[in-house]
DNA sequence: CATAAAATGAGGTACGCACCTCAGAAATCC
DNA sequence: GGATTTCTGAGGTGCGTACCTCATTTTATG
């Protein structure tokens, strides 16, 4: 009835406490024919290893790196905020972290980053960056050092990461588009869609959502070329407000991307913003303020809290070898309005 | 720089692990001027106690009972689900859930089931039932035996409890008639809210924050007397099915609580399902199909898994008098729309 | 000041596990 | 069948904590 020990299995296939051990921990020197025994009585007793009490005997601690994106996004510094929380939280459970800061434009900078990564150092990453061929291959690099890898935010398939702790980007942008269409109401009308650049996976999957629920649900509003930013503020500050002022008939505007500044910036410029349903991503000091001021409509976002704490169990879990509880590390997507912004 | 353990705290104070250990414990026999140097001491070294090797050596397990409505609520039964998933993955962490039902509405039911729980047998317990001046006391005389109380999902004030895990259903109602009043939009028409009972401390709350953002907002829209169903569907069939048919300008229904088979059923009757606004409570199977068939708008809800999770983690926190971590603990107010939906 | 009472120290055992050593048993090889 | 190699058992130690006992010191009490 009670929990099963090493010495319950230790009895239940007739071997001592140290072949048990050697079996559970992978040592040699025990024959396949014993092993399965062990296996065997393992399975029959449901036996499921204390990790806390390993860990404790282990005297190990979980080394983790966050790799981030350095710069100034508010997204990545509410990020980053929520990171140091977990850790303090997580201090008492032998959690170490340390945030590594790259340039994400540049490649080499993530690929030099995650190499300097060693598995004598660190028992897991995390990582947050574009995907691109040398990142994928760096990754690949780390899970064959035997780290475990889970992807951040923005997912890096094929890469053999362990995991991917964020959302699926194209219900976000049908999320977007469901709510624009209802916000926009009936009245025909254009949309405006920005985004960094198009060039990279989540905004493609994010604009895909959002034009297939346009186009099946509300296609009495039309969707103007899309405008990329490309990293310069000023550049879509400048086209944005152009944008605005061309076309009468703007009704709402769709922000898939960082940049909610410059956004908001042109917007509040042209003298629109009050009339125009804007919608973005990512809860941000920024967005909140504008949900507060009636100038941004919706944002569409993911908790960081649970980001940094899906990413660490996770983590735990791979370097355990324990399997993960998949329903709490389903990341949603969260629609917050003024009225249900947190306290 | 490591973790300091009871030896560090011991050295630091001058004292003996035995004296660290009596006042760590607050067990007696220890003078307050040497419990002042210990407590300064942990303080100093910033010494956090490892609850797991602590509950590794008192071998005691968490016993909890979860004290919820019985009958056939989808919400419940979806709250009971998540609550055995839970449990299976807390089972390593010697958490022992057990789930009392009550009839509530009946307070006798509770209130005989809350003295059933005696500090022999539990830890800590995690009440949802509504508030009422025996429930109250009952509370109060498990804290007097030294249990540890959550309030689950509706909020106990007044009866001691240690805290409330569910969500701020002011907020709730104002962001349900935020989405009512953009879904709805501009042309002026009527509203109608159902509820089971306008007794209840939860539909109070919600009606005051919807009322509250209906006439900040949008005045153009009426609201109709509200339809109590007092626990009985087919009342509730029978004069919503009238209140459809009698209002042409109906543009939209809010339902505030249980009750959304009988809701849904005479909106599907009446006709109008497609046309109407439907915003209700609580993502259960039944809320969720209504959001994929169209026939509901949007739904807005507390995450089941973090509500009862959440209640471990305090009933754990309280038990071992440790700090709680606020920020995870905050239940947030979910709106689901179709494209939202979890998968 | 003697004595009872209270406070403290020293030390042990246990929890479930990892990891180590060494001796002895069993299997394999020539 | 003896030598060698491969397995296995018995036992110990330590992780950080709880909880227990028994001696000893300190403090309060009459």
């Amino acid at each position: 009835m009670a929990k099963p020990t090493v010495h319950d299995i230790a009895r239940e296939a007739g071997v001592s406490l140290a072949t048990v051990d050697r079996v559970l921990n992978g040592r040699p020197g025990v024959r396949a024919n014993t092993i399965e025994r062990v296996n065997d009585a393992v399975r029959s007793l449901g036996y499921v290893r204390d990790t806390y009490a390993a860990n404790l005997a282990r005297k190990t601690q979980y080394r983790f790196a966050f790799v981030l994106p350095d710069g100034d996004s508010q997204f990545v510094d509410t990020l980053k905020l929520a990171l140091k929380e977990a850790m303090a939280a997580q201090l008492a459970d032998r959690v170490f972290v340390k945030v590594v800061p790259v340039q994400v434009q540049d490649p080499h900078s993530v690929v030099r980053a995650l190499n300097s990564l060693s598995a004598e150092h660190y028992d897991g990453v995390a990582i947050m960056a574009p995907e691109t061929p040398q990142v994928r291959d760096a990754v690949a690099r780390l899970k064959e050092a035997g780290l475990s890898v889970v992807a951040l935010v923005s997912d890096l398939p094929t890469s053999g990461r362990d995991h991917f702790v964020g959302i699926n980007n194209l219900s976000a942008g049908r999320t977007a588009g469901d709510l624009m269409g209802r916000f926009v109401g009936a009245i025909p009308g254009k949309v405006l869609i920005v985004t960094n650049s198009m060039l990279s996976r989540d905004s493609i999957e994010r604009r895909l959502g959002f034009d297939e629920v346009m186009s099946e649900r509300f296609d009495h509003l039309t969707i103007l070329p899309t405008i990329e930013s490309r990293g310069d503020p000023a550049r879509m500050e400048a086209i944005l407000l152009k944008a605005a002022l061309a076309h009468p008939d703007l009704r709402g505007v769709y922000s898939m991307g960082p940049g909610n500044r410059p956004l908001i910036g042109a917007l509040r410029r042209s003298g629109r913003i009050a009339e125009l349903t804007v919608i973005v991503h990512e809860l941000t000091p920024l967005t909140h303020q504008g949900l507060i001021d009636y100038e941004v409509d919706a944002v569409i976002t993911q908790n960081v809290g649970h980001l940094v704490r899906s990413a660490m169990r996770v983590l735990r879990a791979k370097c355990d070898g324990v399997a993960i509880y998949e329903a709490q590390e389903r990341i949603r997507i969260d629609i917050v309005l003024k009225e249900n912004l947190p306290t």
